[in-house]
DNA sequence: GTCTATACGAGGATAGAC
DNA sequence: GTCTATCCTCGTATAGAC
């Protein structure tokens, strides 16, 4: 059970691109995201979110079609997001395979820290959507980890890294340290997303050194 | 919907412990297991278990009190199994602090690869239990991270390890490693659970090695 | 122990007033 | 665009026959 009143305010504890909506729809969104990251797709109710975001049952099908496509909508808008703090990291800072790579899970961990109530959803309730829609996002998922990917193969193409890694699976741990974490993160916990995006960037430049290497 | 007819063999795919209950009731969990596993708690009905289980839909009922009970059951035995694993794995073997935990993250990889359709139950659908359950299973969680904890901690004290290791979090992301493969897994993948055991043990030794270390 | 039948509430979605 | 009222199906669980 969220809570309401966000009344006029963005929500940026649990949606990055909230600017995109109108206030009402806005809310909407905030409170499905709450009530899907808290029970569930199936476990949360139409009237659950239409109450956490103050209005009657009905006001939900105003402005969503059903509650499939409000998933649909958070779904898409939270790999949207992760997928453009990427392509950033990935832009800006140094250029050397380490630092990038470096910077990619730095950025992807923090991505899942600080939006974990977003990112849970993202991960947790995939299933629920539509055949179409889960395909949709799944297209968006394989550029994402296609960018990991292409930056582990970088560092082992220019014997930056160990040259007997298995890119792909190198790329897909290093993928699952910075997701794992919506699994059990809670933002009242010791560490800062900031903190974590560091720890597991360390441990991924761990992971690909050179076996001998400083 | 999952297929019926596991009649009367066991059902060494899904549930490791079966041979503790009786057929009709092994045929249930099985059911349970996967239609939980496929469609979460919240979206699977009674009628489901029950029909996968080639029973009508009261018959649930004479074997479980109730579909949260079904669910408790099956998280109990997945939790209890995962623990036993890792207590054998930590018995037998050699005993240097490197090859116990490498033993340790194989096995723990291996066990959420073999039976990663109760293992997605196990991690998936915590939420959906009543709190006691919860916090019971919450207990047996906790002992089974502590053994890997202990397993770094050991390798750190004895300077096997990086002495400057933060041991909880190391643990946490070896536990990760092994766990986040629920997600994505699929048994008809390039890889087998013995495979992914091996890598995934590989990369723990990487993670905990010394900087310079051979 | 399993079945058919059913009670009863929950839940997705809609109708129509304001 | 929001509300109240409602439709109707689905879903958990029970009753009672065999």
């Amino acid at each position: 059970m969220p809570t309401p009143d966000d009344t006029t305010a963005g929500a940026p504890d649990v949606l990055p691109g909230a600017d995109a909506y109108g206030p009402v729809q806005r809310r909407l969104l905030v409170s499905a995201v709450r009530c899907f990251a808290a029970n569930g797709f199936h476990g949360t109710t139409t009237r659950d979110i239409a109450g956490g975001a103050g209005l009657s049952p009905a006001a939900l099908y105003v402005h969503f079609p059903s509650k499939e496509l409000a998933l649909y909508e958070i779904v898409r808008l939270g790999h949207r997001h992760a997928y453009d703090i990427l392509v950033a990291a990935r832009a800006d800072g140094p250029s050397g395979p380490g630092e990038r790579l470096a910077a990619l899970v730095d950025a992807y961990t923090r991505f899942h820290a600080q939006w974990h109530v977003l990112a849970r959803v993202c991960q947790y309730d995939l299933g629920a959507l539509r055949p179409e829609h889960y395909e949709e996002v799944l297209r968006t998922r394989h550029e994402t980890n296609e960018i990991f990917r292409v930056a582990v193969a970088a560092g082992v193409d220019d014997g930056t890294f160990d040259p007997g890694l298995d890119v792909r699976r190198v790329a897909r741990a290093l993928i699952s340290l910075a997701i794992d974490l919506v699994r059990w993160y809670r933002p009242d916990g010791p560490e800062t997303p900031e903190q974590l995006g560091a720890f597991t960037a360390q441990l991924a430049l761990r992971l690909v050194a050179r076996p001998g290497g400083r």
